[in-house]
RNA sequence: UUAGGUUAUUGGCCGACUACCGUCUCGAUUACGAGAGGGAGGAAAGUCCGGGCAACAUACGGAAGGACAGUUGUUAACGACAACCAAAGGUAACUUUAGGGAAAGUGCCACAGAGACUAUACCGCCUGUUUUUGCAGGUAAGGGUGAAAAGAGCGAGGUAAGAGCUCGCAUUCUUUAUCGGUGACGAUAAUAGAAGGGUAAACCCUGUCCGUUGCAAGGAGAUGUGCAUUUAGAGUAUCCGGCUUAGUGCAUCGAUUAACCGCUUGAUCGUUGGAGCAAUUCAACGACUAGAUAGAUGGUCGGCAGUCACUACUGACUACAGAACCCGGCUUACAGAUAGCCUAGCAAC
RNA sequence: GGCCCCGUCGUCUAGCGGUUCAGGAUAUCUGGUUCUCAUCCAGAAGAUCGCGGGUUCGAAUCCCGCCGGGGUCA
């Protein structure tokens, strides 16, 4: 889980990035990103709809998993990003976590929100 | 031992690393850091009922509308629960039941059938007439139709043929009386009676209950000015009466989905004892047990346990399911594991 | 979180508890008309009335419980 201040707030907050943003896709999930000058920290919001699964138990798992990821990237990324990722297929919640977090970081090195450079 | 019935409990465990959300303490001072301790359910679900709580300036009367319906109890309350009664099902343990009223009134009972509601004579039986066909009448015992055809079995009498038409015995229902029970009701007896059904989850009648809106409730708007002003307007779902008192447009300020309170100590939970067949309740002692807001309660790895597959190694899987103001029920989903009591069959003693 | 509505042939819809295991339009298929296609004409097939119980002699219809879909409230 990520924490209170990297989470999305309040009405609208999430249109700049549905406007505005790019769009990349993986298999099973699309991320939607876009460079937040205004903030010091980065943002992050995981959708999962009904449609996905009718399970809340199942969805809670999902959203979880991706939130772990991108946790575990947070001091690789470049600037303060707003980041939204859409999941459109329920295997995300039972497929291996490195599996997962493979293609995820695939995508990711793909937007260059990932700077290997800063760290090395 | 096999097949059931019923009532309950439980529904993974241990360790390592690493995150998140509250609470408390300490240090800093509005950023933050350190430590301690807490963090999903029996259904948190469906939202089908009931209540608390909050607002509506009144929850005032009537109409309309809705819900429920054996009896007695339990409860804050209920359409829930318990015990009992009746009916139906089962060899039995036991289970199921919207289980008031059809003699207040109205409606409906298709097709088939002679006739379906103050009904009816198709076949049959009998009498008369007659050309033996047929026609007129009697009959409700027998046949046939249908979900349903006028309480009714056996024997005797009776008759043109028949029929509760009459009698005896047996049965069902109504009524009355006595006894038992708080009561629904049950048992016994008597004489009086025998009246044709079904449907109220058709309209309806009787009895009981219900004000409306919901935590997105609510705490929570202020001032100035124009218009309107008791025959009118506004206010709490429909109408009437009654009640209260202002309303509405524009401008400015505040607010603009943020934050705080409501928010978790409660018809609470556990143990022991008393009352009660039970639902439940009383007393004493002890406990504090989530409070998020795009929504915390997690992620990964290792070991154990269980299930399935397999000769084995080993591999796969781990029930249903995620708090949103809080409780009491109901309904629905649920891999398995455990315990108590009871019934029937078979076998042995 | 609260409240409300709807499920009938492939699609859009009618449907008094019984006259008929459900009518119509469109789409589909077959035949006819035409040199051919379209139009037009005739015919055919296609529905466990969302699912499970109950009331009734009888249920798409009445009642109850589920399932699925949709709407609305700041």
């Amino acid at each position: 889980m990520i924490g209170q201040k990297n989470r999305f707030h309040g009405h609208n907050s999430l249109s700049y990035v549905y406007s505005k943003g790019r769009t990349l896709r993986g298999s099973g999930f699309a991320v939607k990103y876009a460079n937040n000058p205004r903030r010091k920290t980065y943002r992050c919001a995981v959708v999962v709809s009904k449609k996905v699964s009718k399970s809340a138990v199942t969805r809670n798992r999902i959203r979880r998993r991706v939130y772990e990821i991108v946790r575990d990237v947070e001091d690789q990324l470049v600037g303060s990003p707003d980041i939204v990722v859409t999941v459109y297929a329920e295997n995300i919640a039972t497929i291996g976590f490195e599996e997962l977090k493979k293609s995820f970081l695939q995508v990711m090195l793909q937007s260059e929100m990932l700077g290997k450079r800063e760290g090395a």
